[in-house]
DNA sequence: GCCAACGTTGGC
DNA sequence: GCCAACGTTGGC
């Protein structure tokens, strides 16, 4: 099982709405850039991932799981990029913040971090594990 | 609102 | 195929 983590700005797409969406999930369309997108053909379904606001909060606030594998993005007129679909599991019991990960020497390589810009980014096992127990889980 | 970092575009 | 110009993202 690999780990993930997706960026949303919450004026487009918050957590309370990904919520809403209960087990059918919501397709993760508008990446528009390659890395993201060889990031989401790597996905599996039952893959996990951390769902994150930035601009307003710049924080992780729940977990996802992925409940459909790569398939194109209606929305592409391009045609080259495509998407998933990803559903909501659980709220951190506390946000972790973008400040909070910066302070962690353990989290010092992740991608957000390092690569804020990337929409869809991996994530390890061990920032996972730490994260999760970051955030009460 | 500024600006650094990054990706994309298009002329050559 | 290089690279300058431009647009976008996102933290501050």
């Amino acid at each position: 099982m690999a780990y993930w983590l997706f960026k949303s700005e919450p004026e487009v797409w918050s957590w309370d709405q990904q919520v809403k969406r209960g087990e059918k999930g919501e397709h993760w369309n508008g990446v528009r850039n390659h890395l993201a997108k060889k990031h989401m053909m790597a996905m599996k379904i039952g893959d996990k991932g951390f769902f994150y606001h930035s601009n307003e909060g710049k924080e992780i606030v729940g977990i996802v799981e992925v409940c459909k594998e790569y398939y194109p993005d209606h929305t592409d007129e391009s045609g080259r990029f495509g998407m998933v679909d990803i559903k909501a599991v659980e709220p951190l019991k506390h946000p972790v913040s973008l400040a909070t990960i910066k302070n962690e020497s353990a989290l010092k390589d992740m991608v957000l971090v390092n690569n804020s810009r990337l929409s869809v980014q991996p994530v390890t096992e061990q920032e996972w594990k730490l994260i999760c127990r970051m955030g009460g889980l």
